[in-house]
DNA sequence: CTGCAGGGGTAAA
DNA sequence: TTTACCCCTGCA
């Protein structure tokens, strides 16, 4: 990969890259927060700040909006640039017809590092709910809690709250904000972490069994949803969360048809090893893509 | 147009 | 192991 920055016009243009495709990454299931500006290029806010990414073609990427110092100090980590995709997915492959098709699916998915406290939340709001209503949910909760970023053509942008700016939000304030019955969940969560009972920045040292129960201590937060918050906020690639297109696929191709949830995390250990998260996006990504 | 199942699970019984 | 749960969408 190579980088190359227009401070003028703050573009930071990755090119020679190879496993990166927009549409597959921010459509995969793990963000709420971009949307389509156009056909190949992506809006989203992260880490306050707005962020458009364009892709110019295979191996072309314009990430517009932002510093050197921004892509540099949030960016890099955020993509995932230290995983070394391509050769993940050769591994993966490697005698698994399954997931030659999955992966010549969505070869260009990454798991993208996201900031723990929007993953809690966001993901506590995703359960048991579909991605329009979710995304609506956090979008209305950062207008009316997080900060004003900035308007671009009449359209404001914020950022997603802190804890802080959540504290004095009650059950009833959450319900408003059209996350239903999980309005308690997110108040506890809230609480929990401002009072220092959930402490969950500091959970990123968790030994991995730790780690895992402390989530599941969490309100709202049960064995699919903790998983999606070890892979995607704490960065383990090795958490598998099992949900309904998981669930499908693998039992169309790798489980017997009864095979229990628990079970299939423990197949999906022995199979994909440390490497089952991502084998999980690509599982997932062509599961929802082909309805199965 | 009205009615109803079902959705990227979880808590509680 | 089963069931209720917000509420919006899709479809009969």
């Amino acid at each position: 990969m190579k980088i190359t920055y227009d401070h003028e016009d703050l573009v930071v243009t990755l090119s020679e890259i190879a496993d990166f495709d927009v549409e597959q990454i921010f459509t995969c299931g793990q963000c709420f927060r971009w949307l389509p500006l156009t056909e190949t290029c992506y809006r989203g806010v992260v880490f306050g700040t707005v962020v458009d990414v364009e892709q110019v073609d295979s191996s072309t990427i314009n990430i517009r909006r932002i510093t050197k110092e921004f892509f540099e100090t949030y960016l890099y980590d955020y993509f995932d640039f230290d995983c070394n995709y391509s050769r993940i997915k050769e591994i993966l492959i490697q005698n698994d017809k399954v997931m030659q098709e999955a992966v010549s699916e969505g070869r260009g998915i990454r798991i993208l590092n996201q900031a723990p406290f929007e993953t809690l939340l966001s993901f506590i709001i995703s359960g048991n709910n579909n991605i329009p209503r979710i995304m609506k949910a956090i979008d209305a909760l950062s207008r009316n809690y997080g900060t004003f970023i900035e308007s671009i053509n009449g359209t404001e942008y914020y950022s997603f709250p802190t804890p802080e700016q959540l504290i004095d939000v009650t059950i009833e304030d959450f319900r408003s904000m059209g996350v239903g019955y999980r309005d308690k969940y997110l108040y506890h969560a809230v609480q929990g972490i401002v009072s220092g009972d959930i402490p969950l920045e500091a959970m990123g040292t968790y030994e991995d069994f730790a780690l895992r129960k402390a989530l599941l201590a969490i309100k709202g937060v049960g064995p699919k949803i903790a998983d999606c918050i070890i892979l995607f906020a704490f960065k383990r690639k090795y958490a598998f969360p099992v949900d309904t297109w998981v669930k499908k696929i693998m039992k169309a191709y790798y489980v017997k048809e009864d095979t229990k949830d628990k079970d299939i995390l423990t197949y999906a250990d022995q199979r994909f090893g440390q490497y089952a998260g991502i084998a999980q996006q690509y599982l997932f990504y062509y599961s929802r893509k082909n309805k199965l």
